[in-house]
DNA sequence: CTGTTAGCGCATTCAT
DNA sequence: ATGAATGCGCTAACAG
């Protein structure tokens, strides 16, 4: 800088003007400045501006496993939003490690990062003294408890009962469901949708139709052979995560069941490849996306020092879409019976 | 900082000292100083560190489309090895627009990135200049043409030639293939193997055999229906895309045909979900996981600065794995024969 | 071993 | 409208 400003015959402070146009420069000047800028090929130091200003530009992302198809469309949101209001992002895959998490809070943090998005981990604490200091934070898709926070996630509790609803209004009344931890908001959501949808229409959620385990295919395949050998067996099935409904598909598909016939299955997350099972899968779908998105400008609030509401904070919840294909059907007990047809997709 | 070694009654040096380990630091004074950051909450700044060392410890990743299950996977052994370094990273989704990319380069070069790993869009062109002034970057999948690089990415010419050679193996003698823009060294060089395979054995690879287009599962579906509307139609199908795949796979669905007894069909890339098929699918694995952690190693190189051999770069191509599943299988026209025997995983 | 000091590159007063 | 000077928080000489 000090060199352009030499080249250009002009002081730093008149360089650092035309770059940031802070402050009015006379046009010929700023000529100068901007052929001298070309001619050194400078670029300003963002690093020294930053230790200036005290603000990097620079968000964070920290989500639980980037492996997870969620997850890519969620910071592919979230990056593109945060790219065109000037900000880089930093990625940071917890693992669904709350220790890993903390740990890269902290380096988070001394990294001066303007504000971070976060799809928290199960049991981790980390982010408490970050809220409680006020850092810009907002928590997407994975909410923590008994926090008052910004956050942005699809209603869950409103997609569980989607998913619930519409095997109901197939003629299912045992219905059995899959979810992950249930320390984790969106799973807690879609279990609790799924018990109200039964219990407004007065049909019992055995114990044993509900399970809950790790967000592995493998468990979702284990649970599917354990339910598809109940006695009853259930006749709807619901996947509270796409990993899963992979297993679950695969254990139907081994017992050699028919679906959507003897056995109708509906999971969560509405990936391309849904469309290439057979049969096609039926899907609850997020708004990843415009999750993403939706976060990111909320950060933005937060960041420019726009306060939550009081005790509360500022939660934006979307509605996920059904998207009805062809592994939900009648259930076999109503076969004949005329029932509400289902629009396809 | 200096309320810190205030407090400790030591000088600002000495806390510098004991905070990096520089210095050796007396017992008692290392205490005081610990006891001093605790009680004051003192988190070493990294950007002032950063103005005055010159590194960042920050690295950037540019991919082309996080949404592609092949770059989660990449992006998770990078930042891992990265992590694991002391490195954050900062992703940059190009999504697959040279002008973006461009656009991030400049970016990640103001933020003074101590270096990038990156999967190079078509036809971009603005990592040149980066590599002329030998700023530490290493490519990862794709490779810029003509360039001596530093790169790791899978030994594509290697993987086409086995994937074409599995489906000789099986009989088949019309084989097609479907790749995306041959301008992207992972595509030219699957085709390539694909060719030398063919004519290795003698085979023609007749023109209308090779369908070229972008990445997407709808070209994918076209293609997949042309291809096998022709007459003579291809007995065996190469996906060189796992996007590509999933259409050609609804078209032979829409088309009936029977897979793999008429027709064979082999893909890239192979997520969860390949096992889920029906038939399930033969694929080539890539070592995605691995490209990451070994890019980031030798990224890392490069950033201490050892040189790559001049002239030629240093690149290391690591082997695909073929996974034989059900979707491929002897060629129609043989049927009965005596075949080499695929062993199935 | 420890303290003092001089910048790193920039944005921003405050004069002019 | 412009320039000179100050310091953001830290590290790396250097002197003790």
């Amino acid at each position: 800088m000090r060199d352009v400003a030499r080249l250009a015959g002009v002081s730093v402070a008149t360089v650092s003007a035309v770059v940031n146009g802070s402050v009015p420069v006379s046009a010929e000047r700023t000529r100068k400045v901007r052929d001298a800028m070309d001619a050194l090929d400078y670029h300003p130091d963002h690093v020294a501006r930053s230790l200036k200003t005290g603000r990097t530009n620079v968000i964070a992302m920290v989500i639980p496993d980037i492996t997870n198809v969620f997850f890519p469309e969620l910071v592919r949101g979230a990056e593109e939003a945060a790219n065109q209001a000037g900000y880089s992002v930093i990625l940071c895959d917890s693992n669904e490690d709350p220790a890993q998490e903390r740990r890269h809070l902290d380096t988070l943090f001394a990294r001066r990062v303007d504000g971070v998005l976060i799809a928290c981990t199960d049991a981790s604490t980390a982010y408490e003294s970050l809220v409680r200091r006020r850092f810009p934070i907002v928590f997407v898709d994975r909410l923590p408890q008994g926090l008052a926070v910004s956050a942005v996630s699809t209603d869950n509790v409103d997609a569980g009962y989607q998913a619930a609803r519409h095997l109901i209004d197939l003629g299912h009344e045992r219905i059995a469901i899959v979810t992950g931890n249930l320390r984790l908001s969106t799973h807690a959501g879609r279990l609790e949708g799924f018990r109200r949808a039964m219990q407004e229409h007065h049909l019992p959620v055995r114990d044993e139709y509900v399970r809950v385990g790790d967000l592995q295919a493998s468990t979702g395949y284990r649970f599917g052979l354990e339910l598809l050998g109940l006695d009853p067996p259930p006749t709807g099935l619901i996947s509270s995560n796409n990993r899963m409904l992979l297993g679950l598909m695969r254990a139907i598909r081994e017992l050699s069941l028919p679906c959507p016939e003897q056995v109708s299955v509906i999971g969560f997350d509405d990936p391309v490849w849904t469309g290439n099972f057979s049969p096609r899968l039926t899907t609850l779908a997020q708004p990843t996306y415009e999750i993403g998105r939706c976060a990111f400008a909320m950060l933005q609030r937060r960041m420019r020092g726009e306060p939550e509401a009081p005790g509360v904070g500022e939660v934006s919840l979307l509605k996920a879409e059904l998207r009805v294909r062809e592994s939900t059907a009648a259930s076999p007990s109503r076969e004949g019976e005329m029932l509400r047809p289902a629009v396809s997709i």
